[in-house]
DNA sequence: CTAATAGTTAGGCATATGCCTAAGTATCAC
DNA sequence: GTGATACTTAGGCATATGCCTAACTATTAG
Protein backbone atom coordinates (compact mmCIF):
# COMPACT_ATOMS: atom_id res chain seq x y z
CA UNK A 1 0.00 0.00 0.00
CA UNK A 2 1.63 3.09 -0.68
CA UNK A 3 2.35 6.07 1.74
CA UNK A 4 -0.08 8.87 0.10
CA UNK A 5 -2.57 6.56 1.20
CA UNK A 6 -2.69 8.10 4.76
CA UNK A 7 -2.87 11.33 2.85
CA UNK A 8 -5.65 10.06 0.43
CA UNK A 9 -7.93 8.62 3.71
CA UNK A 10 -7.65 11.94 5.59
CA UNK A 11 -8.94 14.03 2.22
CA UNK A 12 -11.35 11.00 1.49
CA UNK A 13 -12.44 11.19 4.99
CA UNK A 14 -13.09 14.91 4.80
CA UNK A 15 -14.88 15.25 2.02
CA UNK A 16 -17.12 12.36 2.93
CA UNK A 17 -19.09 14.89 4.92
CA UNK A 18 -21.86 16.94 2.61
CA UNK A 19 -20.97 20.49 4.97
CA UNK A 20 -17.25 20.25 4.41
CA UNK A 21 -17.51 19.74 0.86
CA UNK A 22 -19.66 22.61 0.41
CA UNK A 23 -17.06 24.37 1.90
CA UNK A 24 -14.69 23.56 -0.34
CA UNK A 25 -16.82 24.27 -3.53
CA UNK A 26 -17.08 27.79 -1.45
CA UNK A 27 -13.13 27.94 -1.15
CA UNK A 28 -12.42 26.69 -4.44
CA UNK A 29 -13.58 30.27 -5.77
CA UNK A 30 -11.53 32.64 -3.03
CA UNK A 31 -10.46 32.16 0.52
CA UNK A 32 -13.02 33.63 2.94
CA UNK A 33 -13.14 34.57 5.96
CA UNK A 34 -14.85 31.67 9.19
CA UNK A 35 -17.97 33.69 9.25
CA UNK A 36 -18.94 33.98 6.12
CA UNK A 37 -18.17 29.82 5.66
CA UNK A 38 -20.35 29.82 8.59
CA UNK A 39 -23.13 31.67 7.18
CA UNK A 40 -24.85 29.20 4.71
CA UNK A 41 -25.05 26.74 7.74
CA UNK A 42 -27.51 26.76 10.30
CA UNK A 43 -25.18 25.33 12.45
CA UNK A 44 -23.69 26.48 16.13
CA UNK A 45 -20.50 28.45 14.90
CA UNK A 46 -18.61 25.48 16.85
CA UNK A 47 -19.29 22.76 14.91
CA UNK A 48 -18.30 24.60 11.56
CA UNK A 49 -15.33 25.56 13.80
CA UNK A 50 -14.79 21.68 13.52
CA UNK A 51 -15.39 20.98 10.39
CA UNK A 52 -12.63 23.60 9.45
CA UNK A 53 -10.43 21.72 11.51
CA UNK A 54 -11.11 18.50 9.99
CA UNK A 55 -10.43 19.99 6.67
CA UNK A 56 -6.92 21.79 8.16
CA UNK A 57 -5.84 18.65 9.81
CA UNK A 58 -6.45 16.95 6.09
CA UNK A 59 -4.44 19.27 4.71
CA UNK A 60 -7.46 20.51 2.45
CA UNK A 61 -7.15 23.84 3.36
CA UNK A 62 -5.04 26.44 5.36
CA UNK A 63 -6.19 29.60 7.70
CA UNK A 64 -4.27 32.51 8.97
CA UNK A 65 -5.81 34.56 11.73
CA UNK A 66 -5.13 38.22 11.64
CA UNK A 67 -6.15 39.86 14.64
CA UNK A 68 -9.65 38.43 15.81
CA UNK A 69 -10.56 37.11 12.04
CA UNK A 70 -9.59 33.79 10.47
CA UNK A 71 -8.88 33.49 6.44
CA UNK A 72 -9.43 29.56 5.17
CA UNK A 73 -8.13 29.09 1.85
CA UNK A 74 -7.91 25.98 -0.43
CA UNK A 75 -4.80 24.33 -0.22
CA UNK A 76 -3.94 24.45 -4.24
CA UNK A 77 -2.82 20.78 -4.84
CA UNK A 78 -4.67 19.42 -1.95
CA UNK A 79 -6.50 17.44 -3.88
CA UNK A 80 -4.16 15.54 -6.50
CA UNK A 81 -3.63 12.56 -4.27
CA UNK A 82 -7.41 12.03 -4.81
CA UNK A 83 -7.30 13.15 -8.84
CA UNK A 84 -4.15 10.40 -8.75
CA UNK A 85 -5.85 7.70 -7.30
CA UNK A 86 -9.09 7.96 -9.17
CA UNK A 87 -6.52 7.60 -12.23
CA UNK A 88 -5.51 4.19 -11.22
CA UNK A 89 -8.57 3.25 -10.27
CA UNK A 90 -10.04 2.67 -14.05
CA UNK A 91 -10.92 -0.38 -15.44
CA UNK A 92 -9.24 -2.37 -18.37
CA UNK A 93 -12.11 -1.83 -20.61
CA UNK A 94 -12.11 2.17 -19.71
CA UNK A 95 -8.35 2.12 -20.26
CA UNK A 96 -8.98 0.73 -23.37
CA UNK A 97 -11.42 3.75 -24.33
CA UNK A 98 -8.45 6.15 -23.04
CA UNK A 99 -6.22 4.46 -25.84
CA UNK A 100 -9.03 4.98 -28.49
CA UNK A 101 -9.76 7.86 -27.52
CA UNK A 102 -13.21 7.83 -26.53
CA UNK A 103 -14.08 9.74 -23.90
CA UNK A 104 -17.14 10.84 -21.83
CA UNK A 105 -18.80 13.90 -23.32
CA UNK A 106 -18.70 16.68 -21.80
CA UNK A 107 -21.49 19.34 -21.98
CA UNK A 108 -19.69 22.88 -21.14
CA UNK A 109 -21.15 23.78 -17.87
CA UNK A 110 -22.96 27.33 -18.37
CA UNK A 111 -21.26 30.08 -16.11
CA UNK B 1 -26.38 22.37 -5.12
CA UNK B 2 -26.48 20.66 -7.98
CA UNK B 3 -28.32 16.78 -8.53
CA UNK B 4 -25.07 14.50 -9.14
CA UNK B 5 -24.59 15.42 -5.36
CA UNK B 6 -26.60 12.84 -3.83
CA UNK B 7 -24.24 9.94 -6.16
CA UNK B 8 -21.31 12.44 -5.11
CA UNK B 9 -22.24 11.91 -1.87
CA UNK B 10 -22.60 8.11 -1.93
CA UNK B 11 -19.57 7.63 -3.43
CA UNK B 12 -17.40 9.42 -1.37
CA UNK B 13 -18.79 8.04 1.58
CA UNK B 14 -18.73 4.72 0.36
CA UNK B 15 -14.11 5.34 -0.43
CA UNK B 16 -14.30 7.02 3.03
CA UNK B 17 -13.29 3.95 4.13
CA UNK B 18 -10.05 2.49 3.66
CA UNK B 19 -11.77 -1.69 3.47
CA UNK B 20 -13.55 -0.26 0.65
CA UNK B 21 -11.07 1.72 -1.21
CA UNK B 22 -8.92 -1.65 -0.90
CA UNK B 23 -11.42 -3.88 -2.44
CA UNK B 24 -12.09 -0.89 -5.22
CA UNK B 25 -8.14 -0.94 -6.12
CA UNK B 26 -8.60 -5.34 -6.49
CA UNK B 27 -11.86 -4.64 -8.64
CA UNK B 28 -10.06 -2.09 -10.96
CA UNK B 29 -7.96 -4.95 -12.10
CA UNK B 30 -10.24 -7.13 -13.14
CA UNK B 31 -13.72 -8.87 -11.11
CA UNK B 32 -13.11 -11.35 -8.20
CA UNK B 33 -15.87 -13.41 -6.19
CA UNK B 34 -16.98 -12.40 -2.83
CA UNK B 35 -13.87 -14.72 -0.96
CA UNK B 36 -11.14 -13.65 -2.71
CA UNK B 37 -12.25 -10.17 -1.97
CA UNK B 38 -12.36 -10.98 1.30
CA UNK B 39 -9.44 -12.81 1.55
CA UNK B 40 -6.86 -9.86 2.58
CA UNK B 41 -8.68 -9.00 5.54
CA UNK B 42 -8.71 -10.80 8.80
CA UNK B 43 -12.45 -9.75 9.26
CA UNK B 44 -15.47 -11.84 9.47
CA UNK B 45 -17.14 -12.22 5.91
CA UNK B 46 -20.28 -10.52 6.98
CA UNK B 47 -18.54 -7.43 7.70
CA UNK B 48 -17.12 -7.37 4.49
CA UNK B 49 -20.02 -8.23 2.70
CA UNK B 50 -21.53 -5.15 4.59
CA UNK B 51 -19.17 -3.11 2.97
CA UNK B 52 -19.66 -4.93 -0.65
CA UNK B 53 -23.36 -3.95 0.09
CA UNK B 54 -22.23 -0.15 0.50
CA UNK B 55 -20.22 0.05 -2.55
CA UNK B 56 -23.08 -1.25 -4.53
CA UNK B 57 -25.82 0.47 -2.83
CA UNK B 58 -23.40 4.02 -3.99
CA UNK B 59 -23.34 2.39 -7.44
CA UNK B 60 -19.45 1.69 -7.47
CA UNK B 61 -19.83 -1.93 -8.16
CA UNK B 62 -22.19 -4.55 -9.31
CA UNK B 63 -22.55 -8.01 -8.31
CA UNK B 64 -24.10 -11.25 -10.06
CA UNK B 65 -24.49 -14.26 -8.26
CA UNK B 66 -24.13 -17.61 -10.28
CA UNK B 67 -25.28 -20.41 -8.29
CA UNK B 68 -23.21 -20.08 -4.91
CA UNK B 69 -20.64 -17.75 -6.13
CA UNK B 70 -21.15 -14.07 -6.19
CA UNK B 71 -18.90 -11.92 -8.82
CA UNK B 72 -18.26 -8.28 -8.30
CA UNK B 73 -17.12 -5.91 -10.73
CA UNK B 74 -16.13 -2.33 -10.67
CA UNK B 75 -19.15 -0.55 -12.67
CA UNK B 76 -17.10 1.65 -15.11
CA UNK B 77 -17.41 5.20 -15.25
CA UNK B 78 -18.72 4.78 -11.67
CA UNK B 79 -16.16 6.81 -9.90
CA UNK B 80 -16.78 9.60 -13.07
CA UNK B 81 -19.04 11.85 -11.31
CA UNK B 82 -16.06 12.32 -8.23
CA UNK B 83 -13.74 12.89 -10.83
CA UNK B 84 -15.84 16.20 -12.39
CA UNK B 85 -16.39 17.00 -8.90
CA UNK B 86 -12.91 17.18 -8.54
CA UNK B 87 -11.90 18.90 -11.70
CA UNK B 88 -14.31 21.97 -10.15
CA UNK B 89 -12.36 22.14 -7.20
CA UNK B 90 -9.72 23.92 -8.36
CA UNK B 91 -8.17 27.21 -6.89
CA UNK B 92 -8.24 30.17 -9.52
CA UNK B 93 -4.22 29.83 -9.14
CA UNK B 94 -4.25 26.43 -10.61
CA UNK B 95 -6.71 27.06 -13.25
CA UNK B 96 -4.67 29.68 -14.51
CA UNK B 97 -1.48 27.22 -14.03
CA UNK B 98 -3.99 25.09 -16.40
CA UNK B 99 -4.13 27.78 -18.75
CA UNK B 100 -0.14 28.58 -18.91
CA UNK B 101 -0.15 24.35 -19.48
CA UNK B 102 2.04 23.99 -16.10
CA UNK B 103 1.07 20.87 -15.03
CA UNK B 104 2.33 18.56 -12.15
CA UNK B 105 5.55 16.41 -13.47
CA UNK B 106 3.86 13.09 -13.22
CA UNK B 107 6.49 10.45 -13.57
CA UNK B 108 5.57 7.44 -15.39
CA UNK B 109 5.02 4.57 -12.89
CA UNK B 110 6.85 1.35 -13.44
CA UNK B 111 4.52 -1.40 -14.59
C1' DC C 1 -13.18 51.63 29.33
C1' DT C 2 -17.26 49.00 27.85
C1' DA C 3 -19.81 46.51 24.76
C1' DA C 4 -19.69 44.15 20.56
C1' DT C 5 -17.53 41.05 17.48
C1' DA C 6 -14.94 36.92 16.00
C1' DG C 7 -13.43 33.02 17.19
C1' DT C 8 -12.07 29.07 20.73
C1' DT C 9 -12.41 25.49 24.25
C1' DA C 10 -14.80 22.06 26.83
C1' DG C 11 -18.16 18.89 27.65
C1' DG C 12 -22.25 16.35 26.35
C1' DC C 13 -25.62 13.68 23.48
C1' DA C 14 -27.99 11.00 19.78
C1' DT C 15 -26.98 8.61 15.95
C1' DA C 16 -23.91 6.30 12.68
C1' DT C 17 -20.29 3.16 11.75
C1' DG C 18 -17.40 -0.84 11.53
C1' DC C 19 -16.71 -4.62 13.59
C1' DC C 20 -18.30 -9.11 15.94
C1' DT C 21 -20.97 -13.87 16.65
C1' DA C 22 -24.66 -17.03 15.70
C1' DA C 23 -27.75 -18.99 12.85
C1' DG C 24 -29.51 -19.68 8.50
C1' DT C 25 -30.14 -20.61 3.16
C1' DA C 26 -28.56 -22.23 -1.23
C1' DT C 27 -25.48 -24.73 -4.02
C1' DC C 28 -22.15 -28.25 -5.01
C1' DA C 29 -19.08 -32.47 -4.64
C1' DC C 30 -18.80 -37.05 -3.52
C1' DG D 1 -28.34 -38.04 0.63
C1' DT D 2 -24.71 -35.91 3.46
C1' DG D 3 -21.23 -32.82 4.38
C1' DA D 4 -18.73 -29.01 2.63
C1' DT D 5 -18.70 -24.60 0.57
C1' DA D 6 -20.25 -19.83 -0.38
C1' DC D 7 -22.84 -16.60 0.96
C1' DT D 8 -26.83 -14.24 3.82
C1' DT D 9 -29.51 -12.53 7.70
C1' DA D 10 -30.05 -10.90 12.31
C1' DG D 11 -28.69 -8.93 16.35
C1' DG D 12 -25.27 -6.82 19.30
C1' DC D 13 -21.37 -3.81 20.86
C1' DA D 14 -17.62 -0.29 21.22
C1' DT D 15 -16.21 3.60 19.13
C1' DA D 16 -16.62 7.49 16.00
C1' DT D 17 -19.13 11.33 14.27
C1' DG D 18 -21.76 15.48 13.83
C1' DC D 19 -24.27 18.16 16.18
C1' DC D 20 -25.45 20.96 20.52
C1' DT D 21 -24.79 24.50 24.69
C1' DA D 22 -22.04 27.10 27.86
C1' DA D 23 -18.22 29.53 28.93
C1' DC D 24 -14.23 31.63 27.59
C1' DT D 25 -10.33 34.54 25.13
C1' DA D 26 -8.84 38.02 22.00
C1' DT D 27 -9.68 41.94 19.26
C1' DT D 28 -12.09 46.06 17.84
C1' DA D 29 -15.33 50.09 17.71
C1' DG D 30 -17.20 53.83 19.95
Amino acid sequence: MPKYHDELDAVLRALADPTRRAVVERLASSPAVVSELAAPFSMALPSLLQHLRILEDAGVVTSEKHGRVRTVSLRPGALDVLHLWLGEQRTPAERQADRLGVHLTRTTPKD
